[in-house]
DNA sequence: GTCTTGCGAATTGTATACATCTTGTATTCA
DNA sequence: TGAATACAAGATGTATACAATTCGCAAGAC
C-alpha cells in the first residue's frame, strides 16, 4: 500500500479538525503540512479538496485551505436540521443494518466506553463521532449521509466542552450517553425503528442541552469583568 | 481571472454528468480531458476530487475517476429521502430567501420556460437543476444542501426521459411543472411556508410518477421479445 | 483447452520546478 | 500625517518529468 501517507494525512487532518486542534476558521499551511506528512504539495492538495467536499475544510481561490468555520448563523441551522436527519438515519439503520455493521459499531461503543472510563476527552470525541458515522453507514443512504456527515463534524466540535469537563454531573451525563448508545444498538438489532428513533431523540436532547452552553456560555464572574475593564 | 479554465472544466463536467452525456459508471480519461480543457492533469485531478466530494464522481485508488453510478439499491433510497429533504428546503427557503436570491431564481425560471418552449431537453434539465439548486441556496443550511445536492444529481439524471419525450401529454406535464415553479417562487416571496411545502410536494409527485417509469419501464411488446428469443 | 506467469504498454500517483497571485512593508508624494 | 504606490517575500496554482501501479495479452506449463 503506497498511498498510506496520503490516507494517513487525510485521517489525521480530519481528527485535528474534530478535536479542535485545528480551530475553526484557521488557515492550513500547505508547505508545513506536506513536510510534516512527508508528502509533496500535490497529493496534499488533493486531500484538501476531498476534505473540502466533505465539509471539513473550505477552499478559497488563491487563498488556500482553511478549517470550516462555525458562526452563529450556521449554529441556528444546526439545531434546526439535526433532529430530522438523526431520526431519519436511525429509522433507516434499523431497516438496513447488517450483522457485520452491528458488530463493528459495538466495537466502537466498547472503545468509547473505555475512553470514558479513562476520562480521555479526545478519544471520547473521536469514538463518539465514529459511532454515529457508523450508524450513518448502516442507513446506507447516499442521499442522507452527506448531511449527516456535516452535522457530525460540528456536533463533535461543539461537544468538546462536554467531554473535557470533569465535574461529577458531567460524568454522569456522559455515562448516560453511553447507555443510550447501547440501547440504540440493541434497538437496531431488534429491528425496532420506533424505539430507535425515540432513543435517538433522547440522545439528541441530552447532547443539545450541553451544546446550548457552548453557544451561550455562562457569563464571566463580575470581578473578572472588572479586572478586564481596569 | 486565471483559473477560468479550471472553473470551466468543473462546470462542464458537472453538466455532462447531469445530462447523461457521461453515463453513470463510465470511467473518465485524465489525459484526454486535460487535453480537451487545455489544462494539465494536476488541476484537473483537483476538479475530480471536488466533484467526487459533491457526489458527481467516485474515485477509486489507482483506478481514477468514474461517474457516480445509479443502481436500484440507491434508487430506493432516493424515493425514500427526497420528499423529506425537499420539504425541509422549501420551508427554510421561505424563511431565509433574500430579494437578490428571489430575482436570481426568477431568471432561471425564465430560462427554463424558454427552453421548454423551444423543446430543448438538455437545457430544460440544466435550468431545472439550477433552479432547485438555487432554492437550496435560499435555505442557506450547510447541513441540508449537501444532501439536496446529491438528490438533485440523480433527479436530473432520471428525469432525462421526461424532458426528451415529445408527446402532447408529456409537454403538458412539463408545462405544469413550470407553473409549479412559478407558484413556489411566489409562495417564497410571500413567506408562506405551508403553501410552499404543499406546492413542493405536488411538484415532487408529478416528477415522481415520471421517474417511476424510468426505473420500471413499460414492458417491451411481445413480438420483440419473441424476436430476441429466436 | 484453460490456467498461470511474465512482460510491456497505458494509466495513475508524486515530486519538483516554475508561473502567478497575494500581502506586508517601505518609500514617496501630496 | 496620511494615502498611494512599488516592490519584495511568501504562498498558491500549474506544468512537466518521473515513479509506481494496473491491465491486457501472449507465451508456456499442466
Amino acid at each position: 500500500m503506497k498511498d498510506s501517507k496520503k490516507l494517513k494525512s487525510y485521517h489525521d487532518l480530519k481528527q485535528r479538525v474534530l478535536t479542535l486542534e485545528l480551530s475553526p476558521g484557521s488557515a492550513l499551511d500547505e508547505v508545513a503540512l506536506s513536510a510534516e506528512y512527508g508528502l509533496s504539495r500535490t497529493p496534499l492538495r488533493e486531500v484538501f479538496h476531498r476534505l473540502a467536499g466533505e465539509g471539513y475544510l473550505s477552499l478559497a481561490s488563491n487563498k488556500g485551505a482553511s478549517v470550516s468555520s462555525m458562526d452563529l448563523a450556521t449554529m441556528r441551522n444546526f439545531f434546526q436540521s439535526a433532529p430530522m436527519i438523526y431520526a431519519a438515519i436511525a429509522r433507516l439503520a434499523c431497516e438496513q443494518a447488517s450483522t457485520t455493521q452491528i458488530n463493528a459499531v459495538k466495537k466502537t461503543q466498547t472503545r468509547f466506553h473505555k475512553a470514558m472510563k479513562a476520562s480521555k476527552a479526545q478519544e471520547m470525541v473521536v469514538h463518539n463521532h465514529r459511532l454515529h458515522e457508523q450508524l450513518g453507514e448502516m442507513a446506507a443512504s447516499p442521499y442522507l449521509t452527506p448531511s449527516l456527515g456535516r452535522l457530525l463534524i460540528d456536533h463533535a466540535r461543539m461537544s468538546q466542552r462536554f467531554y473535557r469537563v470533569r465535574e461529577a454531573s458531567s460524568r454522569q451525563r456522559i455515562a448516560k450517553a453511553s447507555e443510550q448508545h447501547e440501547a440504540m444498538i440493541e434497538a437496531i438489532e431488534q429491528r425496532n425503528p420506533a424505539m430507535c428513533v425515540d432513543l435517538t431523540m433522547q440522545h439528541w436532547e441530552l447532547s443539545r442541552r450541553e451544546m446550548d452552553k457552548y453557544v451561550l456560555p455562562d457569563p464571566l464572574p463580575i470581578d473578572v469583568a472588572t479586572d478586564l475593564a481596569g
